[in-house]
DNA sequence: TATGGGACCTGTAGTTGGTACAGGTTCAAG
DNA sequence: CTTGAACCTGTACCAACTACAGGTCCCATA
């Protein structure tokens, strides 16, 4: 399989899998007489691994600590449990932070029922510091 | 007022306020002789203005426009208001994501019962393409 | 077997929103 | 007048890709 139908089977962008070669999270495939990259099932499951773990919002350094568990094979479930458990606690606290932006957002616009006049709370809340964020 | 000063005012790291001049949101301001930047009030408002709408999770793109219609004079509370609810649908649609995102980590988790045994039920979700995402 | 064009290659630069120096100058207090 | 804190410019770096430019390879068709 070369990268085209590699880059087809899991969705990712082709210049991000030479992304990640570089960078050191997939391995350097053999390669054909002409230089093209040749692929095979198990590069494919690693790549599928990547961007689940990508969409799942990891880090690619946290991709990489979770490849070495994978790839060491020394593992234990508590260490990735740990890993994971952390991970949503940082994303847990991005909803927080998401959902204090959005209802001041809301707040401002509730201010705003005067159409096409000039004087705009929106901006004037913008111009108060810390107002209630 | 120096730059120390303002940044302390406004919480906005030195190097972030030179950065926001060097792209074009603050205007160069005054110099002193030899060269140090002189700040009045009404910097430290337009940068309050910038931290306050950063701090809400505008793009400094979108900051940009905001400025256009304050410097102009001519916006509408109208176009002002269209511009925070886009945003606010933006901000709406990442929690989304993110509450998405917790769900599938946690139900990951909650398989992984079995303390320090080497099979792991995240790793082989990880290898899963789109279980629940 | 020749050829055309799509797929592939490398290397570099750009994106967003800053941060972090290095190496030099200025300001102000004592 | 000295000294050291604050300031200056310019460049490089971060994540996680994306977007070229300019060149090469592969393989299906004639």
């Amino acid at each position: 399989m070369s990268i085209g139908p590699l880059s087809e089977r899991t969705g990712c962008n082709i210049e991000t899998i030479r992304y990640y070669e570089r960078i050191g999270i997939m391995p350097p495939p053999p390669r054909t007489e002409g230089g093209h990259r040749v692929y095979r099932e198990e590069h494919l499951k690693r790549l599928t691994f990547i961007r689940r773990s990508r969409e799942l919002g990891f880090t690619l350094d946290q991709v990489r600590d979770l490849l070495l568990l994978v790839d060491g094979e020394d593992f234990t479930c508590d260490e990735v449990k740990t890993m994971t458990l952390e991970h949503a606690d940082d994303v847990h606290r991005k909803i927080a932070d998401l959902k204090k932006m959005e209802r001041v957002l809301k707040d401002m616009v509730s201010q705003c029922n005067r159409g096409d006049v000039p004087d705009c709370p929106v901006i004037d809340a913008l111009f108060q510091t810390k107002a209630s964020l």
